[in-house]
DNA sequence: AAAAATTTTGCAACCGGTTGCAAAGATAAA
DNA sequence: TTTATCTTTGCAACCGGTTGCAAAATTTTT
């Protein structure tokens, strides 16, 4: 286990020492290849006193995989996406693979970002992030890179794996919810107006409700998923005219409006009804609370490095896939139980 | 910027169409070399047009240099590693550098994860980690690694590099700030006991406090840096006698703290107040106005980085440096305002 | 025991770059 | 113009691995 700090032992040096070629050491660091059991322990032996490890960017050169993956994303503000992060690399690491995570939260050098990703020869990419940056994907077909959209939506793109949620079976989901609650003057608080996960459960919403004409419904978009964000628009509501139950796009937003609601008077839920999005940690705490929907985080980012891992190691092109998971509501207090 | 699909160009091609050599290529994509003009130009023509760019792995074959650094973390679960997990990101890139992030949460491959940041020859490690894992300062080292140790507090080892804060004088700035309140009976309320950010934050607490002997201090531990562990600590206190005011180990730890005081039926501040730890995004929230402890997270973070950009560009072996940022208390509404 | 089939091994070329060195070319000095 | 100096260029070796191929060693079959 001795090493002469710094200097790295190589391959050559493994097999001088166990008096072999340096093929024979290649390969009983590969698995599968052939080594006879007398060669390959004296090649053990000697790599470990020498402290030996295989390089494995070298490695790459010649196998052509670097088991680096690209992992984007832009939400550094949102609580969930801590979660997010703690089960990517959970799983990612599991598989096998290091993911190299680009913060496209400055705008400015996106693409540089992903220049730099091809750069550093990741094997594919995943996109944690509900909008899909513009350009990407073309980036990545054109360098033959496998895409990932972990939290997307099917789209056009036929070379896209997407794995999420149903985002207009989640709009339903919460519509019935407040109709169980017998409101007769809901609201949609939803997130910035152009994502599409946004305008999904919108669709899913406003399909519900459909059914109620005399419901009525009121719509309104935060700016973005911040406490701030959910709080002003909230505030705003009030003065315009309050309804009985919201569907907010999400629990950071959630909580903001309801801060804006307990500060002007109002007591949740027996005066207005939440329900949130995502499930958050935080939502269960028992100073918040949440009414809300669950999306099963684990599930989704299970099945995004699942198909990771099947894409890589399949020499099949690219067999895309799409993967959408049901939403569960999570009753806590900020909704009044029915039945 | 037509290219066939997948097969990335190499330096080769390049060469090939521009009608010079490989070193001429070579030379025109690092900085520093001397090419002519002309070279330079009929070089960069062919290479957009083929849409080269130059294979960071097998460059670092030779230059010694990945631009990897690893990035050590095992606290996914405080919203404030969120923060300090943006600011890394941005920092690094913005060097230059390249995260490759570890979760440490899974305890089982510690070792097996450190193994494998060497096997992707990193350039240097920094652990995001208030206590350093035992062998992780020795394997990286022998290595010939350098290592940064933010949020840590320095130590023994002379060859570890330490960003961070003054613990000690934290535990005072709190232990003041109670005092100013006219409290005579305060509390501790520390994160894991082991933990040396713990204990020095309670020796300064301790320390400030010794001059009021008329002062009752209490002192408790949580088990770990979660709401549930501030609640339930609290809870427990409540039924041990309250005190007058309390210095928590972490936001998290002080929401959960103040969660089971409300619970209990006290008002915060006027019977009971609570200072906190990190001044996380959340402690500013409308519904929360925590007065807490702020820890400079980008003066850390961005000195941390500089810190590793220092060592990886000079030739000199190892300036070891410890760096250590003052806190400042930020009030809001959990502690009755003085003078 | 010899021949055939199978396994193990080392050679040498290659992955995609970099770099020391000497030759060639350009520029400045004589 | 010739010589001295400086810059640019290509050759070839190398970074640390992998791998096709044929020779050598071993095992199986006859």
């Amino acid at each position: 286990m001795e090493e002469n700090r710094g200097k790295r032992p190589t391959l050559g040096e493994v097999a001088a020492l166990a008096g072999v070629s340096r093929s024979a050491v290649s390969r009983t660091f590969t698995k599968g290849a052939s080594v006879s059991p007398l060669t390959r322990s004296k090649v053990e032996e000697a790599a470990s006193q020498l402290g030996y490890r295989p390089n494995l960017l070298a490695r790459s050169l010649t196998t052509r995989k670097t088991g680096l993956v690209g992992l984007v994303a832009n939400n550094f503000h949102n609580p969930i996406f801590l979660e997010v992060f703690d089960l990517f690399t959970r799983e990612l690491q599991r598989e096998g693979l290091r993911p190299l995570i680009v913060n496209l939260t400055d705008e400015t050098d996106a693409l540089r970002s992903v220049q730099l990703l091809l750069e550093y020869q990741v094997d594919a990419v995943v996109v944690a992030s509900s909008t899909l940056p513009v350009g990407f994907a073309d980036t990545f077909a054109e360098a033959g890179l496998p895409i990932v959209h972990a939290f997307g939506r099917p789209g056009h793109r036929k070379d896209i794996n997407v794995v999420g949620i149903d985002n207009i079976e989640a709009g339903r989901l919460a519509a019935r919810r407040l109709i169980a609650c017998g409101y007769d003057r809901v609201g949609f608080l939803g997130g910035p107006e152009k994502a599409t996960s946004t305008r999904d459960r919108l669709e899913g919403f406003l399909n519900v409700l459909s059914d109620y004409p005399k419901i009525q419904t009121r719509i309104d978009f935060a700016g973005d998923y911040t406490f701030e964000s959910g709080f002003d628009e909230m505030a705003s509501i009030i003065l315009r005219g309050l309804g009985q139950g919201y569907f907010c796009a999400d629990d950071v937003i959630s909580i903001g409006a309801m801060s804006a609601l307990r500060r002007a008077g109002y007591r949740i839920p027996e005066q207005v009804g939440i329900i949130g999005f995502n499930d958050m940690e935080m939502a269960g705490w028992d100073n918040v609370r949440l009414t809300t929907i669950r999306q099963p985080l684990g599930a989704i980012i299970a099945e995004s490095v699942n198909c990771l891992g099947l894409i890589l190691s399949s020499e099949i092109s690219n067999p895309t896939r799409h993967k959408l998971f049901p939403c569960e509501v999570i009753d806590r207090d900020t909704l009044p139980l029915t039945n």
